[in-house]
DNA sequence: GAAGATGGGGCAGCCATATTGACGTATCTA
DNA sequence: TAGATACGTCAATATGGCTGCCCCATCTTC
């Protein structure tokens, strides 16, 4: 049980750590890439379906979001069933910059799971979702949609 | 592999989520339970190898150590071997306070494996072991030693 | 068409957690 | 005795979160 945790925190930190290098150069943080990440999944998500998400605040997030509009990485279009609506989207800047980054945590996973083989991989999978609270799920069956 | 990254950020974050209402009630964060859990982990660690373990600078881990002593939670022996160095223990209300917060983290974890089956966990410390990097894996395997 | 709900933005101020760099003291080792 | 090591501490700074409050535009409902 003890092992769980500490190879969670383990695990958990040492990947995001692969990255602070790339963001660094922007000057971006880990906050920039969780939202860079998911508009990267999803393309014209929603403000409101983002902080569902990343479950943080509409300031913490707006923050972000413009640092990331600021450096042309993000851009945002008006809804268009729902006008009040922001649609959420990656300028080629940003999917560019997003790519390279995913490709620095893919490197890592890919060792990890080549490491450990597929069945437990999906044991992995299975492990990880269990420790998603019920109203969490359904969000996040909703992003492996359109893997 | 992109569901890895995002099952790996959900299950941390809503883990960790789990205790931090425990830690609100003495005014305590998430920095005050990493620290609090590895000294409960190993009794008479030293600042050195906390500072390794957690992988933050001296000044950060420093404050965090000041709060556990203040509100005696953790006190501090001088080294038999080595007068320089200070061990790190749990006093009985700080092993106390420890056991109540991983009890909700146990709860969380115990759902989850029960949901994915034995097979499922030991694939999942499998590929968890994989992202560590190979300058840590000593250190991880060290703690794995007195279970 | 008016009233209210919803999506989004923003201000001010606060807190927690991390960083760097420099310096001091006690203690160990060669 | 000289240098390395373990720990503590100063000051300044950055990041990423929070609350509470208020705003506008737009959609929905009566």
């Amino acid at each position: 049980m003890r092992r769980g945790v500490e190879l969670l925190f383990f695990g958990y930190t040492r990947l995001t750590r692969a990255i602070d290098d790339g963001l660094a150069e922007h000057g971006l943080g880990r906050a920039h890439h969780r939202a860079l990440y998911f508009v990267a999944r999803q393309p014209d998500l929603t403000i409101s379906e983002l902080l569902k998400i990343l479950a943080i605040t509409k300031q913490s997030l707006g923050r972000v979001l413009t640092d990331l509009a600021e450096r042309k990485l993000v851009e945002t279009r008006t809804g268009v069933v729902d006008r009040r609506q922001k649609l959420l989207r990656l300028t080629a800047e940003g999917v560019r910059f997003e790519a390279q980054l995913f490709d620095a945590l893919r490197t890592s996973l890919a060792s990890a799971y080549a490491a450990a083989g597929q069945e437990s991989v999906t044991g992995f999978w299975r492990v990880l979702e269990g420790l998603i609270p019920a109203e969490d799920k359904a969000m996040v069956i909703a992003l492996q949609k359109d893997i």
